[in-house]
RNA sequence: GGGCGAUUAGCUCAGCUGGCAGAGCAUCUCGUUUACACCGAGGGGGUCGGGGGUUCGAAUCCCUCAUCGCCCACCA
């Protein structure tokens, strides 16, 4: 006889490794069963599984267990990310913690240690995912750095590069001053931050004792102004465009502008430009061919050498300037023996509080008022980023966004709820540029080799690379590869038709893409579903699924966004191990509502705790009492009013339940059979039935014994997606 | 500055195309003769954020205000 009281623990980890033997997991391409396709957000390889991983991958395999039960060919397709700066951090620090740094151990040196960080943990999330009874078709688990995936990112880089829609490009960019690497504005996270707005007196050349005041959150910068700007209809400076300020500390003479960008109703009306060191003052810049003249070296410490520049130099080859033109032939140029000596070597923050000494010392600090201000971070390493102007590699976005923006117009993809398209379309329509270059060294490094003179050569090998070498120069050149690798999310958009093949013509890759559902939180929208989107289209000429299942985050039971800092984790395993498996799905099912984040309480699994051992008590009575399921049983030919009630009632519970996942229902799905089980099988049917299985009539007895075992296995089915 | 979401019982939340206000947890009363105390039977508790409108009828639709949260944005 069963035990009175359930535990997981005994029944879960057996069962799952039964039906993973069993191969009930692995899609089959030739069962010519209709294919019914997830793909899994790949978690980062070396992390370990949290409540946000529970929740999604929690409410994929229901899809996936569902659809399967329903006869569908399932294929959740798994895998694990590289995850670029994630995991270099992660080792970086563990370098540091021995007292060794990135370069100690030299580029080679350093990508085998995180290999073998990846050995060491890679197993971590996939065992842990298992543990949560995830049915991924694990023989087709992928990396995103694998031979295979790894030749799909460059036979793409190549194509895009051939049809011009990667390029490179001297911009100014986000840099994290610290891991020495560029980000994308993705990836920039804008903090709350409180500072100072100083007025400065700039002195206008040839009229002694008359100024011209611009306000600034950084003052630092101003070693690199080239320029004041005004607004053009402002009559209070109209008779000083055209002349000429004398910059304080550096002593350059800088023009008055007039652009629209000054706002006569901020400060005084007029602006420090520097082109160099602000996103807006670089167009501005642009727009009065301003010079750019970069100040920080990159540590963003002011530059202390003139060979600054060439350090940086052996990325950017003197003529791999793509749009040398816009630039007026004013990138480039030496500007070191323009910075006053005594802020050379200054960190940018030390910088600053000297600068404004000096002014105030000079008497042309008009005024300092406490500000608050937006100031960008990286999102991943928490530094502040410094717009610095740089040569990367881009992907022309807004061309790749235009049939990903028609696929979710025309309703080809569909994001549910529908109000996430809205979100999705707001940035797809304003899309800037991706920088898809990173100076890391963890991840698919960029195709693309230099001849001495700089001449770029991309090409999906090197050995394809040095013929194409060859042709061009007239004779066999040496090349250096690019040493940049590439945006993780580059080879991660790929990802639906990578892990099938691609660019090979599997059977698997026509059978399986286009994917049915992407199931992910919205936070990754634009990282990844967009992505996915846009090269899916691009490559495969379809959308890589028909429907985007948008959840809501986790958050504590107040409310709060669960992070190491607040202390507030809850993890999932831990949950497994004192609830079961069952009952985290259960609970994490019950609260995805469409539209509204998770605020998991502890009460809440456990109280599905006790549903688990529930229906476990009600097929513990069923056995004691006889019940047993009766081959071709058939519920229509019941006699008794109450069997013939119990099977109705199923039936319509079975209906209701898959109304309820299609679409995308989990809550329902998860309350209907709560009820269902509890409320009227439990106490009533079973109640009702006692009586009926202590009479003399063999017949009824037999009949109600069998309706029990019945239902008990109908229930077992339809609980199986969730539990 | 723009966009989105939320506001329903003490707490966390459902409530779909308007039709008798619900669940879990908590709380109170009763119940330990054999499925389950991780249980059973029953109870208390809500002016559905405020105001206006549409309607025979509004938690639900419309307008407006308030508060909270999130996302995006170049306001020096």
């Amino acid at each position: 006889m069963l035990d009175k009281t359930y535990r997981p623990a005994s029944v879960e980890t057996r069962q799952y490794e039964a039906w993973e033997r069993a191969g009930c997991f692995a899609a089959d391409p030739s069962s010519g069963r209709r294919p019914y396709t997830i793909m899994m957000p790949p978690p980062n390889v070396t992390g370990s599984l949290h409540m946000g991983h529970a929740l999604t991958f929690t409410l994929q395999d229901i899809l996936i267990r569902f659809e399967r039960m329903r006869g569908r060919d399932a294929l959740w397709q798994p895998g694990t990310d590289h995850a670029g700066i994630a995991t270099e951090i992660v080792v970086t620090n563990q370098l540091a913690a021995e007292g060794k740094t990135r370069a100690d151990l030299g580029r080679d040196g350093f990508i085998e240690r995180v290999w073998a960080w990846k050995e060491e943990s890679g197993g971590t999330i996939t065992r842990q995912l298992r543990r949560l009874g995830a049915s991924a078709d694990w023989g087709r688990e992928r990396f995103t750095l694998d031979a295979g995936l790894s030749a799909a990112v460059r036979r793409v880089f190549v194509a895009l590069y051939r049809e011009g829609l990667i390029y490179r490009d001297k911009r100014l960019v986000n840099w994290d001053p610290v891991m020495h690497t560029v980000i994308s504005d993705l990836e920039v996270e804008s903090r709350e931050t409180k500072g100072s707005l100083w007025h400065i007196r700039y002195p206008l050349e040839g009229q002694p004792g008359r100024f011209i005041t611009v306000a600034t959150t950084r003052p630092e910068t101003m070693l690199g102004d080239t320029g004041v700007a005004v607004h053009p209809e402002d009559a209070r400076y109209a008779d000083l465009v055209g002349k000429s300020v004398r910059l304080p500390l550096v002593g350059r003479l800088i023009p008055i502008i007039a652009d629209e960008y000054a706002d006569p109703e901020m400060g005084s009306g007029a602006v420090k430009i520097t082109p160099a060191h602000d996103f807006n003052d670089f167009e501005v810049g642009r727009r009065h061919n301003l010079r750019l003249i970069n100040i920080f070296d990159r540590d963003a410490k002011i530059k202390s050498s003139v060979f600054d520049d060439f350090l940086w130099g052996h990325r950017a080859p003197v003529g791999s300037v793509t749009h040398a033109d816009d630039d007026g032939g004013l990138l480039g140029k030496a500007t070191f023996e323009e910075i006053p000596e005594g802020y050379r070597g200054l960190d940018r923050f030390d910088a600053r509080e000297k600068i404004v000494a000096d002014l105030e010392a000079l008497g042309l600090i008009d005024k300092i008022e406490p500000h608050t201000l937006m100031v960008p971070h990286h999102d991943r390493s928490g530094e502040v980023i410094e717009p610095w102007l740089t040569d990367q590699w881009f992907c022309n976005a807004a061309e790749l966004a235009k049939p990903a923006i028609e696929a979710v117009e025309s309703g080809r993809t569909q994001f549910v709820p529908r109000q996430w398209e809205n979100t999705f379309f707001e940035w797809m329509r304003n899309i800037q540029p991706w920088c898809i270059s990173r100076q890391l060294w963890w991840g698919h490094q960029i195709p693309a080799w230099y001849g001495p003179d700089g001449a770029v050569f991309v090409a999906e090998s090197e050995a394809e690379a040095e013929r194409e070498a060859a042709a061009h120069y007239g004779s066999e050149v040496a090349l250096s590869r690019d040493e940049d690798v590439l945006d993780t999310w580059f080879s991660s958009g790929l990802w639906p038709f990578s892990t099938l093949g691609w660019p090979e013509q599997t059977p698997e890759l026509a059978r399986y893409y286009p994917g049915d559902v992407l199931v992910t939180g919205f936070d990754i929208i634009f990282f990844w579903v967009a992505r996915m989107l846009m090269q899916g289209l691009h490559f495969m000429g379809d959308v890589p699924f028909r429907t985007v299942y948008i959840h809501a985050l986790v958050r504590d039971e107040r409310g709060q966004k669960m992070s190491k800092s607040r202390g507030n984790i809850i993890d999932p395993l831990d949950l497994i191990d004192r609830y079961g498996c069952d009952a985290l799905r259960f609970t994490l099912a019950a609260l995805a509502s469409p539209g509204r984040d998770i605020k998991l309480a502890e009460s809440r699994v456990e109280s599905s705790r006790n549903f688990a051992t529930k229906l476990w008590n009600a097929a513990r009575y069923a056995e004691m009492s006889g019940c047993a399921l009766v081959p071709g049983f058939d519920p229509r030919q019941c006699r008794l009013t109450v069997n013939r009630w119990i099977a109705g009632a199923t039936r319509d519970c079975a209906g209701a339940v898959t109304i309820a996942l299609e679409g995308f229902r989990f809550d329902e799905a998860a309350h209907l059979l709560y009820h269902f089980v509890w409320g009227t099988f439990c106490d009533w049917y079973l109640e009702f039935t006692k009586p009926i299985l202590q009479t003399e009539d063999a017949g009824a007895r037999a009949e109600t014994q069998a309706t029990t075992a019945w239902v008990l296995a109908q229930l077992v089915h339809l609980l199986h997606p969730v539990m």
